[in-house]
DNA sequence: TGCCTAACCTAATCATTGC
DNA sequence: GCAATGATTAGGTTAGGCA
């Protein structure tokens, strides 16, 4: 426990992050209070509300296995998972991690009340979420999944502490909890697995399989570093393509099992320490949930960050996931600027492996000209940290790409089933009616908010588009959205169509029917004007209504219509309700596949084009 | 400044995977 | 079956945000 004192004293990782510090030296693209002195990092100048970028372009994740998903349509990422976008001297649009700005530790999520209520709803219905469960409330509240799975564990102990006996009346597995007998100095029960047959049971994560060239990475990282911190382990999530939680818990595992296998450690044998056993591994021929992205080299099961490097300005295009029957377009080309070795590691530690630019993607302007500051204007995060999103019924873990071939698709089509609806039935609770007359047709078409207006139909009532008459018109919407559903047009199609209804669905890069995929924007007459808008740029049209803070309890991609989490509360108001098993998790797997619209190149030139910093058309 | 709690940690254990 | 390792748990601690 003597590594107390190593986290006691963690100042050579403390101030600002150097990646940042390091990566951006162009002028903030959001705007903020007081003015950024240019060298934003995590601007904390940036507006207070929720701590979100009020606007821009945004990412989530790690950098690695960044969402391709969030290109177009995609909400501005949660407080602990967002990033800066700025451009760099050369016109490239340059995204650094956001979250993550000063010290070791991961920038401290703030919930909004609301999120607190949804949370707390759930957890009275169960402590023990699996999974889905987590990505599906993340995904609803804004969260990465990763921080609704702490929220649990320290809830938990908070409920624990209190009444000293595991919480009650809810184990998933329907076992009497421990509320008889003292939990001290034994531990309470945990939950059990689920029993085979049992399909209310709700299953881990998929286990993330960490190829041999990842596991170098890792390795490598082990040695100069047992712990570290959220800027590193971002740096290795993107060197990997792992999601960054997964290194954090490859770390923790490693230190239990490795001790030796650092400087800092016990054993302090980095330097003769001979490989480890996963070292010596045969090269898994598909990883499930770090898979190849790309079908050439064996290699491909990293990122390209993680390939030979490219020099930075000439990066590699990467195309995120093409899983079987999956819609891929064409992915936005993103550039990361890397933080030099040495900003990496001001300690003087040795510095990370190559930094490479890896193309991903970005949010679309059309979304934070919807412009929600703290929430997404247009979908809830499939994945706030999650990279490549678990594709319907896809094995693949957050942040990994899909496999080149077919995976196990252990769970069906995603069934209409909303954590709301699981929430509901196991209330007992009728359905919440709401102000969503429109609710039942949008079952099974936007799976996301079921029970609640469909996402379009709430893009299109939040910008008063005159196609919708409301929350929930129904099939009409549905109609359209499926109808764009079918393609992958360019985002510039898109919206072309979008203005012409003042709503588009945005195409899914996930299976192509059945899989939400929205992409809205109101009112936005191009791209390069919303793009203009959202990022503040003199001469924009400014931000577009509804880039505003975001209200507590109002839903978070739309102001006007009502909250989500306002319906789970409202429909989970009987919190004593004992848990049970929310059926078949229909919602597990396979409402995660929303991708982003694609971005050809010349929509993508011509917005850097506009980009201030940027060295003009041609160039 | 103190409280609350997100974040991070260890240790133990379960689950999955490959041999 | 076993070893390796990822995932999850309880519980301890640190530190950021806020009243």
């Amino acid at each position: 426990m003597c590594r107390r004192s190593l986290l006691a004293n963690p100042s050579p990782k403390e101030g600002l992050d150097p990646v940042v510090s390091e990566s951006i030296r162009t002028p903030c693209l959001f705007p903020r209070e007081p003015p950024c002195d240019g060298k934003h990092g995590l601007c904390s100048c940036q507006p207070r509300e929720a701590r979100l970028p009020p606007t821009g372009i945004v990412m989530e994740g790690n950098l690695g296995a960044a969402p391709l998903r969030r290109l177009h349509g995609m909400p501005p990422p949660p407080p602990d998972g967002w990033k800066h976008a700025a451009v760099d001297r050369s016109g490239v649009v340059v995204f650094t991690v956001g979250p993550v700005a000063t010290g070791s530790r991961r920038r401290r999520l703030v919930l909004r009340l609301s999120q607190k209520d949804a949370l707390q709803a759930l957890f009275q219905q169960n402590p023990y979420p699996g999974i889905a469960t987590r990505e599906r409330l993340a995904r609803e509240l804004g969260i990465a999944e990763s921080r609704v799975q702490v929220w649990f564990q320290n809830q938990r102990r908070r409920r624990f502490k209190q009444s000293r006996s595991p919480p009650e009346h809810v184990h998933p597995e329907g076992e009497a909890g421990p509320t008889s007998t003292p939990a001290p100095p034994s531990r309470p029960p945990r939950p059990q697995p689920s029993s085979p047959g049992d399909s209310a049971r709700e299953a881990r994560r998929k286990r993330t399989v960490v190829s041999p060239s990842q596991t170098s990475i890792l390795v490598q990282a082990f040695r100069r570093d047992r712990f570290p911190g959220i800027a590193a382990r971002e740096e290795l999530a993107r060197q990997t393509g792992i999601p960054e939680p997964r290194i954090q818990v490859w770390f923790q595992n490693r230190r239990a099992r490795h001790p030796q296998q650092s400087p800092s450690g016990p054993g302090g044998a980095a330097a003769t320490t001979p490989p480890a056993p996963e070292d010596r591994r045969t090269p898994p021929a598909v990883q499930s949930t770090s898979p190849p992205l790309r079908p050439s080299p064996p290699q491909e099961s990293m990122p390209p960050s993680a390939a030979p490097a490219a020099p930075f300005g000439a990066p590699a295009f990467w195309v995120p996931g093409t899983a079987p029957g999956v819609c891929v377009g064409q992915p936005l080309m993103i550039f990361m600027v890397q933080p030099s070795p040495g900003a990496l590691r001001p300690s003087g530690k040795p510095p990370p492996p190559a930094q490479v630019a890896v193309p991903w993607a970005v949010s679309s302007p059309a979304v934070t000209a919807l412009g929600q500051p703290g929430q997404g204007a247009i979908l809830p995060p499939a994945q706030p940290e999650a990279h490549i999103p678990r594709w319907p019924g896809s094995p693949y873990g957050e942040g990994a790409a899909p496999p080149l071939e077919p995976q196990p698709q252990p769970r069906s089509l995603p069934s209409p089933t909303s954590l709301l609806d699981g929430l509901l039935a196991a209330a007992g609770a009728p359905a919440s009616p709401g102000p969503s007359p429109g609710a039942a047709a949008d079952h099974g078409v936007d799976p996301a908010l079921p029970g609640a207006p469909s996402l379009l139909d709430e893009l299109l009532a939040a910008a008063g588009a005159p196609a919708s008459p409301g929350p929930s018109p129904g099939p009409s919407a549905v109609a359209v959205r499926q109808a764009a559903l079918a393609g992958t047009p360019s985002l510039v199609e898109q919206i072309s169509a979008a203005t012409g209804i003042h709503a588009t669905p945005g195409p899914s890069l996930g299976p192509c029917a059945g899989e939400r995929a929205h992409l809205a924007l109101p009112g936005s007459p191009s791209v390069q004007v919303a793009l203009l808008a959202s990022l503040g740029i003199p001469g924009s049209p400014g931000p577009f209504p509804g880039s505003s803070p975001v209200v507590a309890g109002a839903h978070p991609a739309f102001p006007g219509s009502p909250s989500l989490i306002e319906e789970i509360l409202a429909a989970t108001a009987t919190r004593d309700t004992p848990w049970s098993p929310p059926g078949p998790p229909a919602w597990d797997e396979g409402v995660e596949a929303t991708l982003e619209a694609p971005l050809s190149e010349e929509d993508y030139q011509a917005l850097l084009d506009m980009l201030p910093g940027s060295p003009g058309p041609g160039a």
